[in-house]
RNA sequence: GGUCUCGUGGCCGAGAGGCUUAGGCACCGGUCUGCAAAACCGAUUACAGCGGUUCGAAUCCGCUCGAGACCUCCA
């Protein structure tokens, strides 16, 4: 069936299992993630989940397979509380400063795409936004009353869990079930127009006060706050495609409704695979911009948060999450932090290193092996973690190399350096500081290293290890070793 | 209150019945070095608690304690 050998698991919130990943179509991926709603810059959480996903898309490349990758903006503020309330918060930060709403998004969304560049992640195939595919939203809720699994009140338009339990399971995902959502479901107010407490708004009927409003058979209104994906994911990737992801707090009840549209109008279940990934927490809970504990991104890197000493750069920061499994939650802290920082700078130089390695007629070390194990790692339901280790091992082949105590082949080189490349660059999206060439500043260094050379020659320690103390100062280490003195 | 997840050494974090002392950071000893740093070699520290299943459990089951998520906008 595929061209593409692969031993790929994704663990499927679906049932919970990990399962053999077979896509739908051959050799070809289609997967969609829920993008940010673009009231605010998206903090260090938000991004968390899309570097995820960035990591799950990269090494779905890696494998060969043709993705789609589609990651939605919402841009449309959703008026569709339970208890009836204004809850655009894209309209109230509009009303705020008073702008209009698509110039807060827009706004945003400028920062948003400056964030993706910083932590390199890679662009989506497309990145539809909610207000541009209003006409496709209100064409499925047309297909979900035609079916009878909706009704309309005064304007607004709700779909019908009830109905829809007698063809459908409502909860599959979740793992919920609709009686004892009853009792679960705190009190509510403004319940009136529904016939049933779970039903869920698919159109809302404008309020005279709103920032945003559309034309529909129903007359003016806004779309509920699930039914973009739906209209969204099917459009770009067919009514059914291969994997559906996003944060955990999105399962209930964002997924599981976009299940119940989908199934509702169009008869299935959107994905094959739901991906969930999990939380960033600060001291143990959750980043969250209710709780208002949450850090921008940026701010980690100019070193401005209340929380960090210090800046990290962005690919330390990359490289701290890819420590953690996308499905446990993660704490960021100074020393997890510090921690990252000090383990890819180990990696860096080993991978520096490969170019300048001794060659030797038979391998120490079983290479191939060792490359497999990248695969196995990530083909275990993303494992970066896992990954990171098994490059750890090979950092210390490297450094054993180089000092002489083991040996590697000229093609066993070529392929662990083709591979650890690859791995770290394309799949992780972790870049090297070390790559920035400067021939200026080698001549200049050069110079001042052999002044100190001079100087050690002499025994004039003091002179030499002031130059190294100021050296320092600036950010470049000087080590001395068997072979002379080298710096970065 | 309901649903679910999780509790691993000084810290961060993999593993999911024996084949792992995962890995990173920190700490300690050694090699190297003028001294450092780096690198290498080595040592130490562990599976929340109590029971049960098993020849064998961090891994399965039960209970207790603790933490978190969701049930309302959220990545």
């Amino acid at each position: 069936m595929s061209t593409i050998s692969n031993n790929l698991h994704i663990y499927n919130s679906l049932n919970g299992q990990k399962e053999k990943f077979e896509p739908i179509h051959k050799d070809k991926v289609g997967i969609y993630v829920c993008g940010p709603t673009l009231y605010s810059e998206p903090h260090m959480g938000n991004m968390r989940t899309f570097i995820n996903f960035d990591l799950i898309y990269r090494y779905l490349l890696k494998l060969g397979y043709q993705v789609k990758y589609v990651r939605n903006i919402t841009d449309a503020g959703h008026i569709t509380n339970s208890a009836g309330e204004d809850v655009d918060s894209i309209g109230k930060v509009a009303k705020l400063e008073q702008v209009q709403s698509l110039e807060i998004v827009y706004k945003y969304n400028v920062k948003f795409q400056e964030l993706q560049r910083i932590y390199n992640m890679l662009p989506p195939s497309i990145e539809p936004t909610a207000t541009g595919h209003i006409q496709e939203q209100i064409e499925i809720i047309e297909k979900i009353i035609e079916n009878g699994l909706a009704y309309e009140v005064n304007g607004s338009v709700y779909f019908d869990v009830r109905a829809y339990g007698e063809k459908f399971e409502y909860g599959i995902l979740s793992g919920r079930k609709v009686d004892e959502l009853a009792e679960e479901t705190r009190t509510l107010n403004a319940q009136d127009e529904k016939r049933f407490f779970a039903d869920f708004a698919l159109w809302k009927k404008a309020n005279p006060d709103d920032m945003q409003i559309w034309r529909s058979p129903w007359g003016d209104g806004n779309p509920g706050w699930h039914i973009e994906c739906t209209a969204m994911s099917t459009k770009y990737l067919g009514n059914h495609f291969d994997i559906h992801g996003g944060g955990m707090d999105l399962k209930f009840p964002h997924h599981e409704d976009e299940i119940a549209q989908n199934c509702g109008a169009l008869g299935c279940n959107p994905a094959k695979y739901w991906m969930h990934a999990n939380m960033l927490n600060v001291n143990g809970q959750k980043m969250s911009k209710s709780f208002n504990n949450y850090f921008l991104p940026k701010e980690i890197i100019e070193g401005t948060t209340n929380v960090f000493e210090k800046p990290y750069p962005a690919n330390v920061l990359r490289f701290c999450m890819m420590q953690a499994h996308y499905r446990s939650t993660l704490d960021l802290s100074s020393d997890s932090l510090n921690a990252a920082e000090k383990g890819f700078d180990r990696l860096s130089e080993a991978i520096s290193k490969l170019d300048k390695l001794p060659i030797a007629d038979s391998s120490s070390l079983d290479v191939k092996a060792l490359v497999n194990s990248y695969y196995n790692a990530m083909d275990d339901d993303f494992n970066a973690p896992m990954l990171q280790a098994q490059l750890f091992e090979s950092v210390k082949y490297i450094n054993s190399i180089s000092d002489g105590n083991a040996t590697i082949t000229v093609d066993d080189l070529s392929l662990l350096t083709t591979e650890m490349h690859s791995f770290v660059y394309d799949v992780l999206g972790l870049e090297m500081s070390s790559q920035q060439d400067d021939s200026k500043l080698d001549g200049v260094m050069d110079l001042v290293l052999n002044l100190r050379q001079q100087a050690r020659t002499n025994k004039d320690w003091t002179t030499s290890d002031q130059i190294r103390d100021g050296l320092a100062t600036v950010g470049i280490v000087v080590k001395d070793g068997k072979d002379g003195t080298s710096w970065k």
